[in-house]
DNA sequence: ATGATCGCCGAACGACCTTCGGCGGATCTG
DNA sequence: CAGATCCGCCGAAGGTCGTTCGGCGATCAT
């Protein structure tokens, strides 16, 4: 990860679908070295892969919402089974498994409020393994694409309060 | 937004690299037509750009958190002023505009826990706008990408209760 | 039945991706 | 300090691909 993996990074997160010769003339690089590096990095796992963005509100669903869960048993099967089965809904964009009073946080994107409220009744709170379903609504949801190697913090004080 | 075009959308989101004319073989049309379709879903807005999606652990972040945050004045500008300069951030993965007890909720992924004290404590509660700070570790974060337009519900119950 | 319209197709051209051998700088060793 | 080794970058060439454009068939309205 030196200044050049950085900047093809930065660059396929912005566009993945540039020609290698952009990316090479934009790094300053000759495109057989741009494209060696950008294969190094999907083989180390920086990349995991390229995907078309999609706008769900240009698909009709204009309303997203976040859904806390409290599961129980709290078991590791029970919250991942949830986890699955949650990521596998079409009306999901994400899931979190978190720590806190709720176990999982849903991120869905649907039609409207009433489908929402159908959503959540009839297919959730049914659930018996779902003690608890609480529902927040989105106003925005904005995703940075510039994620790189953080700043060096070194030097700075990081000891914890027991050392 | 027939069947081809759900077709192309899927297959993009999964990978958006795939060259043109497998995506026209995958799907049963000509190279023209698949590449027509995509270039349409683009100027309607349905797909909003490619992106390459990294791995943060490969890049050293191993701990991820929802930082929500309660802001005062709950004015317009506030807010948005605060989603724009989370967004920033070279930590945050993704900015939610909620309704409810929070007002922002922040994913982020840091190097580890210290970090993330040094985060919060140190760049978030000091901003005297922020009433309110608290932090959820995040042990699991998946995105399906399989954005699709839903299963039509026209015949269900979606009567208020109004109504 | 007839005309128009829309979308799909297929070939051709230009650009691109990809490979491979060689070169230069940096590092290690004696 | 000198020599050898290694690693990464470069540049040309061949094969593949993206892109355009004219034409065809189906569909729909008149």
């Amino acid at each position: 990860m030196d200044a050049l993996d950085e900047a093809i990074l930065r660059r396929l997160q912005r566009d993945g679908r540039q020609t290698n010769r952009e990316l090479a003339d934009a790094v300053g690089v000759a495109p057989s070295t741009a494209l060696e590096r950008t294969r190094a990095l999907r083989a180390r796992g920086v990349i995991t892969g390229f995907h078309a963005t999609v706008d769900p509100s240009a698909l009709g669903r204009e309303v997203q919402a976040l859904i806390s869960i409290r599961i129980r048993p709290q078991s590791r099967e029970a919250i991942e089974n949830v986890r699955d089965s949650m990521a596998a809904l079409p009306e999901t964009l994400g899931v979190f498994v978190v720590t806190g009073n709720e176990d999982v946080l849903v991120h869905v994107a649907v039609p409207s409020t009433r489908y929402l409220r159908d959503f959540v009744l009839d297919r959730l709170a049914r659930r018996k393994e779902f003690v608890d379903v609480r529902t927040t609504v989105v106003f925005d949801y904005v995703q940075p694409r510039e994620q790189s190697e953080l700043p060096d913090t070194t030097g700075r004080d990081h000891r914890t309060s027991s050392g």
